[in-house]
RNA sequence: GGGCGAGUGGCGGAAUUGGUAUACGCGCAUGGCUUAGGACCAUGUCUCGCAAGAGGUGAGGGUUCAAGUCCCUCCUCGCCCACCA
């Protein structure tokens, strides 16, 4: 067959393409807008075909809505900050700056070889001085409303490389880099605030056009807890141990308090010996001995006890590493008979257990299992037979507790201890207080002379011209911020910077953002969905909360796309030999051809896993062949009317499914289309030029060449797409399915807008439908119009 | 351990609100064209059955005139979180 030279064809349609291009005029309002935004590249040098899968199929909706009329926004940018860079730079010597902008390079003519249409002139690379300095001016925004904070925190330590590590370089509790495993270092770092968002970032949730699984996600990870804060009185004296419970019912079983090894209790008491040994073993403990050894140790402070806020009943205190200092009040009442956890710990002590809801299965003498559930309260004071969820908020009340909500999401530590990312805008007086870097010593440039191999310090505490410029500009005795801010900071607004890049007076021109924001279709990986889209609706509220930004949500559809496996059906590795290299699949093929397969993998916005299959790339580019083979038996008759009809069938399928995301289907629609086209003897040129029109987002190129060769005016990506008379889609007789009993019997084509009467009359002169029927009157008939007939006997 | 999601041909996957299960493509089979073909064209391709017909969407039950779709129980797989009181 007939098959068509891709590598020039796409070659020249590229050039068109690049001729063609204007950056898209954002101030247009002759048009409606539509921001469709994809998760920019991390520069790491080779596009991948995941990169593909979520540029060429973004393309193809930017390409659709343009044909549509729509004015896309359609942008591209790196986020260019980040540690790759610096292990790259200690391995081959160069500097992360040459690494990294010797990347974007190479992945700019990447992306343009698969014929996206980004818009090129709003690029962003978040390293940029001219970008970073307002990540750092916003970031003074946050500090100056209290939303940055200082505070001591553990960070993760590799005492073999002597170096801290973020938390990404941490896999199962070991060093990415030398599999050690990690200890934890306690540090002061920076924190934004993200827990007082929580209720809005959970709450706003409701309304946002996502797909469920995402928001449980994210509400999960937020993981709001209803309880109660209570108070203990420790014995003898008039302090307290508070702590948090979301069951207060339960109130009556308490038989112990536990506090975590970091709670001030503990601390206080570090003088007993059992107790200095058990806090020094609980520090030694490497993350991954937490994380796979769940057995409940712990130790009792001796000569400390508390007092029962209700009954007065004298109890013991633990401290124990199954308490989280970091969450509610880092100490817990323990409840043996009713919460899993404080059963296991009292089973492994011997610590006594009562049983104050029943029926609850542990048998105070068993002591086999607890119960979590709800039922009649005993054991309970004045509270006893009352149920257990009615008679919660009331035991509150008796206790002088107070109802409080506690959440899961704790505060964003965003100070890293590397060197290629944006320098932390702060300086510290001789008193060692933190001042932000005002506005007009901004960008606070990262510097240059910089020793980053590790060496257990902040690599920016090494430059000589950092502590310099700080001396010079605020005075002797102040000194820099050496840490680095989280990339996720980065990428937390630049989908902003988008619409205003060059601004140099502004981060983003509130008129453009009025008018452009929130982005109308987001799409990226579902790896993001509790990380940068939690971080990226913090970051965007704290801003509309400061008058910044004019929306409170910066996204308005999330798509989430499925991972494109190895050949072998495994996840794509250097490591597993599986990497599909798309550079050389596009030679081989073409970017038509790929774009094609990718489309028609299966569906987009779902969490599926798709195999690369080598034989699927070429079905698409013999589907491409069939069309560019159709080029060559064209005539200039009108479209007869059964073609118009294949048209506008084709024509409502792409358009519903390619909004959906739904490419794989909107493809197989044109396959059909094609396929009626190929019935005929020659083809209509018009005919031809719309299906070439619809198939046009998907393989833009050969499109493109094909309506220009045969005698279309300009670019098929600058025509608008094909409308069809509506009339056609209906036919003149439809077919309904007859069911008898429910059992299909048959089916029957009659006028459309035959009436039920007359669809039963011609239904009962089927033979199999009166087989079926012996002899019988329906007792019920059902008609759906158009569709289906069911005689209920 | 908890949460979420998914199980449909040999394979990727189709199937608006419950309304003809398996669209489209791959693979395979047979035939054609051909010196040849891993190219192309035609036909076929859920299972059983010569057929009429019957059965069939992980298993079992339920609701319904009608269930891949809704409800319950179970099994398997995937992802996320992992002592969050």
């Amino acid at each position: 067959m007939a098959t068509y030279d891709h590598q020039s064809i796409e070659k020249e349609a590229q050039e068109r393409f690049a001729a063609a291009a204007t950056p898209t005029d954002l101030s247009d309002t002759s048009r409606e807008p539509y921001y469709l935004l994809f998760e920019f590249p991390y520069p790491s040098g080779d596009l991948h075909v995941g990169h593909w899968y979520a540029y060429a199929l973004t393309d193809m909706y930017a390409r659709y809505l343009r044909m549509r009329g729509k004015n896309v926004l359609f942008p591209i940018g790196f986020d260019a900050f980040g540690l790759p860079a610096e292990n790259a730079a200690i391995k081959y010597g160069k500097t992360p700056h040459e690494w990294t902008y010797a990347n974007m390079e190479r992945m700019r003519a990447q992306i343009r070889s698969i014929g996206t249409t980004v818009d090129w002139s709003k690029e962003i690379a978040t390293c940029e001085p001219s970008y970073y300095r307002w990540t750092q001016w916003l970031f003074t925004k946050l500090f100056e409303h209290n939303l940055a904070y200082r505070k001591e925190a553990p960070v993760k330590w590799c005492p073999k490389d002597q170096t801290v590590l973020a938390n990404e370089q941490v896999i199962d509790g070991v060093c990415e880099r030398c599999g050690t495993e990690v200890e934890e270092k306690r540090l002061t770092q920076w924190f934004l605030k993200i827990t007082e968002y929580a209720e809005r970032l959970r709450a706003d949730l409701d309304a946002l056009p996502w797909r469920e699984d995402m928001k449980d996600a994210q509400r999960a990870w937020i993981g709001k807890s209803e309880g109660a804060k209570l108070r203990f009185q420790i014995a003898d004296t008039t302090d307290f141990i508070e702590v948090f419970t979301t069951r207060p019912d339960t109130l009556f079983g308490v038989t112990y308090v536990v506090v975590a090894p970091e709670h001030a209790l503990a601390l206080q008491h570090a003088n007993q010996s059992a107790v200095a040994a058990y806090l020094e073993a609980t520090k030694k403990k490497s993350e991954r001995e937490r994380m796979e050894n769940k057995e409940k140790t712990g130790v009792r402070i001796e000569d400390v006890s508390v007092l029962h806020p209700i009954t007065g009943e004298a109890l013991p205190v633990f401290v124990a590493d199954y308490v989280l200092g970091s969450y509610g009040t880092g100490a817990v009442m323990a409840v043996p008979a009713h919460d899993e956890r404080d059963f296991a710990f009292a089973q492994k002590n011997a610590l006594p257990m009562k049983v104050v809801i029943l029926p609850g299965s542990l048998s105070n003498e068993e002591k086999v299992s607890c119960y979590t559930g709800n039922g009649v309260l005993s054991n309970s004071g004045t509270f006893d037979g009352r149920q257990n969820t009615e008679a919660m908020w009331d035991i509150v009340q008796a206790a002088g507790g107070e109802r409080t909500t506690n959440y899961r999401i704790r505060d964003w530590l965003v100070s890293r201890q590397r060197y290629w990312g944006c320098p932390i805008p702060v300086v510290y007086d001789p008193e060692g207080k933190p001042h932000v870097v005002p506005a007009e010593h901004l960008p606070w440039e990262l510097p240059t002379d910089v020793d980053f191999v590790p060496n257990g310090k902040s690599p920016l505490a090494s430059s000589q011209e950092l502590h310099d410029r700080v001396t010079r500009i605020f005075g002797e005795g102040w000194t820099p911020e050496y840490d680095t801010l989280d990339t996720f900071i980065d990428s937390s607004w630049y989908y902003l910077r988008y619409l205003d890049p060059q601004n140099e007076h502004q981060f983003s021109s509130p008129e453009l953002m009025r008018k452009w924001l929130p982005v109308n279709r987001y799409s990226g990986g579902s790896e993001h969905t509790t990380m940068h889209l939690l971080f990226a609706r913090f970051f965007h509220k704290a801003l509309y909360d400061l008058a910044l930004v004019p929306t409170s949500e910066p996204f308005a559809e999330r798509f989430n796309r499925g991972l494109i496996l190895g050949t072998d059906g495994q996840k794509m590795s250097k490591r597993s030999g599986n990497v599909v290299n798309p550079d050389e699949v596009v030679q081989e093929y073409g970017a038509d051809a790929v774009r094609c397969y990718l489309a028609f993998i299966g569906p987009y916005n779902e969490p599926g896993h798709y195999p690369w299959k080598p034989e699927g790339v070429t079905a698409m580019r013999r589907f491409l062949d069939r069309v560019y083979v159709l080029s060559q038996s064209l005539s200039d008759e009108a479209a007869p009317e059964h073609l118009l009809r294949v048209l506008a069938t084709a024509e409502a399928k792409v358009a519903a499914d390619t909004e959906r995301f739904k490419l794989n289907t909107a493809l197989s629609g044109l396959m059909v289309a094609l396929n009626a086209f190929e019935e005929e003897k020659s083809v209509p040129r018009a005919a031809y030029h719309d299906f070439l029109r619809l198939l046009a987002p998907f393989a833009p190129h050969l499109t493109d060449h094909l309506f220009i060769t045969t005698g279309g005016e300009g670019s098929v990506h600058a025509t608008p797409w094909p409308a069809y008379d509506p009339a056609l889609l209906v036919s003149d007789t439809m077919t309904i399915v007859v069911q008898v009993g429910g059992k299909r019997r048959g089916e029957i084509s009659i006028a459309a807008g035959a009436s039920q009467d007359e669809v039963l009359a011609k239904a009962l002169t089927e033979a199999a439908v009166t087989a079926a029927l012996g002899g019988k009157e329906p007792s019920r008939v059902i008609y759906v119009p158009g569709k289906l007939l069911n005689l209920v006997v």
